[in-house]
DNA sequence: GGCGCGTCAAGAGCAGTGCTCTCGATTTAG
DNA sequence: CTAAATCGAGAGCACTGCTCTTGACGCGCC
């Protein structure tokens, strides 16, 4: 890449990070579908066309959110893995990490999570950024699986069929993990993110609100459902 | 209501339907963002500013909608329910019910389980037919309770704290069935939204798409999970 | 060193949006 | 029958994303 190289680069660099960083005070501000090219622009003291030699579309622009988003996120996720040594602990607290990160940011959750965004389409490059928290639960799985401390339930079924298959190719992110414990994996990582999004979104006001003690006891009872003592 | 007592009212009341009609089908093709009050005028050959007498603004307009898509997946989750006698063929009906409401309705299922748009707040007027389907489900664990199908498992916590008095307060809607098991009816009734999000949202692409083989047998284990046998 | 290419911010402008206000026409209610 | 309420239509405001053109500036090559 070579950043900085010339003086245009680094101004360039420069003015693009300026670009995001007022975006996502926008988007934090207002949300989504209210941010606004030509405010970025204002704020930033330039006419809004200027904002298309850096970004070609509003959509790219929060495509680039949206990356940042994900990184940010997997970044913590990660940290938290790290944080702790044993593997139950591990997975409690990246589970903690990412509803931490989630309220902290709401407005870039709904980003990443919530509904898609227009008639927008996510584009290749955030695949990779999107799957570092899952792959980081499959790293604390292989972990315990290895160390000894991974005890599938009897009471777990095989998987069977194409759910079987499915399983099969993830294996390769989480070797040595059973598949009935991966199975039980989707399971709690799908629960994770609908437990945060109902607290978030507001579907938990009147009934399990505030979330705190129930998020403890869904993540420690999910738990231990996949094996992890 | 008296509805269509004068011409006046019945006109009124056949355009408003009309509107939100015209308005579905925008929500369907383009997505809420895009839905547009023009477009929706245009479409009935009205001016937009006419359009003002019925709706007050684009928010009331999405309010409504939301209270229509809370409805008919209510009603169909309550039919799903109805169709099956057994407690856990009818809980699965429910799940399965409203996976499929989903995929038939990905923009109206975005519109009330997706992040929430703009800087618009819900009213109070939906969280009533919000509720039906877990209402629904808790009729079906009570059921289940009364005829002693409903066997908690020895492994699942008892709710202390916070926790047991948020569940306490939710008993009156689930009457005898045990604290634990509406703990792991609340995990259940989130993983459901969440793996649904999942899959309308894209993020399984990849890995667990599709998802049906997926979808049965988590409905599957969580069904046992809470002790419906 | 100067010259030309590429990049830059700026401005005007287009089509679209939500929403408000005013205006006659029509229907309703007293 | 008359006065009030309601209606659709139209003009207009402030805003949006985006395109095109213009003129200036920094850069690397000769």
């Amino acid at each position: 890449m070579n950043a900085g190289r010339t003086a245009r680069d680094r101004a360039r660099a420069e003015l693009t990070q300026e670009i995001k960083d007022a975006a996502r005070r926008q988007l934090a501000a207002e949300g989504a579908e209210r941010l606004s090219l030509r405010a970025v622009s204002r704020e930033l003291g330039m006419v809004s066309s200027a904002l298309y030699r850096y970004f070609p579309s509003r959509d790219e622009l929060l495509t680039a959110l949206i990356i940042d988003a994900y990184d940010a996120l997997g970044a913590e996720a990660e940290a938290a893995a790290k944080s702790e040594t044993e593997p139950r602990a591990a997975w409690l607290a990246v589970c903690r990490a990412v509803r931490a990160w989630a309220i902290a940011h709401p407005q870039e959750y709904a980003l990443i999570y919530g509904s898609p965004v227009s008639g927008y389409q996510a584009p290749q490059t955030t695949v990779q950024p999107a799957s570092r928290v899952i792959l980081t639960l499959f790293g604390i799985l292989s972990q315990a699986q290895a160390s000894g401390v991974l005890v599938p339930p009897d009471d777990a079924p095989e998987p069977k069929g194409l759910l079987a298959e499915q399983l099969q190719t993830l294996t390769e992110y989480a070797p040595g993990v059973p598949l009935k414990v991966l199975g039980r994996t989707a399971i709690a990582w799908t629960q994770l993110y609908g437990m945060i999004s109902f607290e978030l979104f507001g579907q938990l006001v009147g009934s399990m609100d505030p979330a705190d003690e129930f998020f403890a006891d869904a993540t420690g009872q999910l738990a231990t459902f996949l094996g992890l003592n």
